[in-house]
RNA sequence: GCCCCCAUGGACUAGCGGUUAGGUCACCACCCUUUCAAGGUGGUAGCGCCAGUUCAACUCUGGCUGGGGGCACCA
């Protein structure tokens, strides 16, 4: 059965390229009817950040790629790890090294300095089985792989035969002074441990592949199927990262980004079909998504195109639901959400106009608040009209001035019946429509921009209109 | 410095020897329209470079250039 495992670290939040390997895990896991496990990569104690994982569960449950397993914690199974550090150990596949990390940092820096590649100098290396044991007893350690000096080729879905030396590779510590492994070795021993058939994880973690081959190849196990995903990029093309912009999963969230179009958008992040199909419902990637068909070269993460995206499914929402998703936004901007309904017909005067979640409370903000802010250029350039003559300014207040009695008459106050009355009255006085609609406009609701008037004056209310509309005279 | 990976318009990509190089975002124009959107139609824009293989290269091979990743008691 096909398994595969999300095994991010507690870092304190879900970066991006992070949920992107997630999916393309979950996608493969549904699509082949195999597993799709979580596993915490908390070996790191220095990193260590309170809260981490239950913020990292929570995310993943926001994004909705449920996991099949109870979350393996790689802090709590030391033991296991140890074992196997031993075995190697003991089969001579690993020695203690006893150099301070000093000592180390000191030889790096000269390496470096001298442009030689940074590698371990194997000083324990032949330091004898016997001598090793006594030693272990009085001072603190590390355990290091032996790299053998051979070939390593193995095959990656994404990219092929990939080639190493081994001889151009560091002994690398498997296991800390702490007594924490490090990554490689928790990493090959938990996914064999867990069954896994498949490693998908970011391309970063190619050049460290032969190390976890060489490892399997110690223990006697099989290895997985890898494929290594391109990374996702900054607009400058370097690793998708802090700083230039944002990273974090929840951020996307907070800003009002949907989860289904955040997972599609990042889906065709090296992944396409061959019709270039945009629009994919969760089944639907499920359905289609091959590692095959992944791409090998990095991509950038292209906000424009999300943003488009999550309009695209912000408009395919139902009234109610998309109502339901962006009151909270509405109650960050401290407005009263009590009254469902009328949110509702606010927001579905709006919803072509959404982009983003947090857009919605300044697109309703003049239904909901009576002391509306009117813009500076529309006013000028709708009802003061700078710069032309006074006369026309004081038709515009003459046109309110009837447009108030007019409205004053309208028994039903609906869409429909203001919308004639307001035509009526248009031709009556040969007036050219928008000298009419695009002061009412702005006089209820402090804008140029905004919804089919008649419906924002029927939603708005008789009251409410003839208020405004008064008011606006009143600064003529 | 060493190792590895990658290379189609501004962005994401399709293409798997013969195509008017296709789609999506963005951009521009027009249409629709009371505004802003949404929607519709059309448009600008691309195979990094040099060899080789071949009747024929975006496609295969080699080199170059460019970009990226890795080289921790971090993952």
């Amino acid at each position: 059965m096909v398994t595969v495992r999300f095994a991010p670290s507690p870092t304190g939040y879900l970066h991006i390229g992070g949920l992107r390997t997630a999916l393309y895990n979950y996608l493969f896991a549904r699509h082949n009817k195999g597993k799709f496990l979580l596993r915490i990569e908390d070996t790191d104690r220095t990193r260590y950040v309170e809260g981490a994982i239950e913020k990292l569960i929570e995310v993943l449950k926001w994004c909705n790629l449920e996991y099949d397993n109870i979350p393996i914690i790689q802090s709590q199974r030391l033991d296991i790890y140890k074992k196997y550090v031993d075995e190697l150990l003991q089969k001579d596949f690993a020695y203690r090294c006893f150099c301070t990390s000093e000592r180390l940092e000191e030889m790096r820096k000269n390496q470096i300095a001298k442009k030689q590649p940074p590698k371990y100098d194997r000083c324990c290396k032949d330091i004898t089985k016997e001598e090793s044991e006594k030693m272990a007893k009085e001072k603190t350690f590390t355990v290091r792989m032996k790299m053998p000096s051979e070939e390593i080729i193995f095959n990656d879905v994404i990219r092929g035969d990939v080639k190493f030396h081994g001889s151009l590779i560091d002994d690398q510590i498997i296991l800390k002074t702490d007594g924490y492994p490090t990554y490689h070795l928790a990493n090959v021993v938990d996914d064999h441990l867990m069954d896994v058939t498949h490693v998908i994880r970011g391309e970063e973690w190619l050049s460290s592949t032969p190390k976890h081959i060489i490892l399997y190849k110690y223990f006697g196990w099989t290895p997985p199927v890898f494929a290594h995903l391109p990374l996702l990029l900054n607009s400058d093309k370097s690793k998708l990262s802090k700083r230039q912009g944002d990273v974090a999963v929840e951020d996307y969230r907070d800003k009002g980004y949907l989860q289904e179009a955040l997972l599609n958008y990042i889906a065709l992040l090296g992944w396409s079909t061959e019709d270039s199909q945009q629009i994919f419902t969760k089944e639907n990637l499920i359905e289609k998504f091959s590692l095959e068909r992944c791409g090998k070269s990095g991509a950038i993460f292209d906000i424009q195109k999300l943003i488009w995206m999550n309009g695209e499914y912000i408009r395919k929402l139902s009234i109610d639901e998309l109502t339901n998703r962006a009151i909270p936004f509405i109650q960050k901007a401290g407005f009263d959400t009590s009254n469902f309904d009328f949110l509702k017909k606010c927001i579905l005067l709006e919803q072509d106009k959404i982009k983003v979640l947090s857009d919605v409370p300044h697109l309703i903000d003049f239904f909901l608040k009576d002391d509306i802010i009117y813009d500076e250029k529309a006013m000028q350039k709708v009802i003061k009209k700078e710069g032309t003559s006074t006369t026309l300014s004081t038709s515009i207040a003459d046109i309110l001035k009837d447009i108030i009695n007019v409205y004053s008459q309208i028994q039903n106050f609906s869409a429909q019946e203001i919308e004639s009355e307001t035509r009526k009255y248009t031709e009556s006085k040969s007036l050219k429509t928008s000298q009419i609609f695009h002061p009412v406009r702005v006089a209820v609701s402090g804008r140029t921009e905004g919804p089919s008037l008649f419906h924002m004056l029927e939603l708005l209310g008789k009251e409410k209109v003839l208020l405004r509309i008064t008011k606006i005279i009143d600064t003529l």
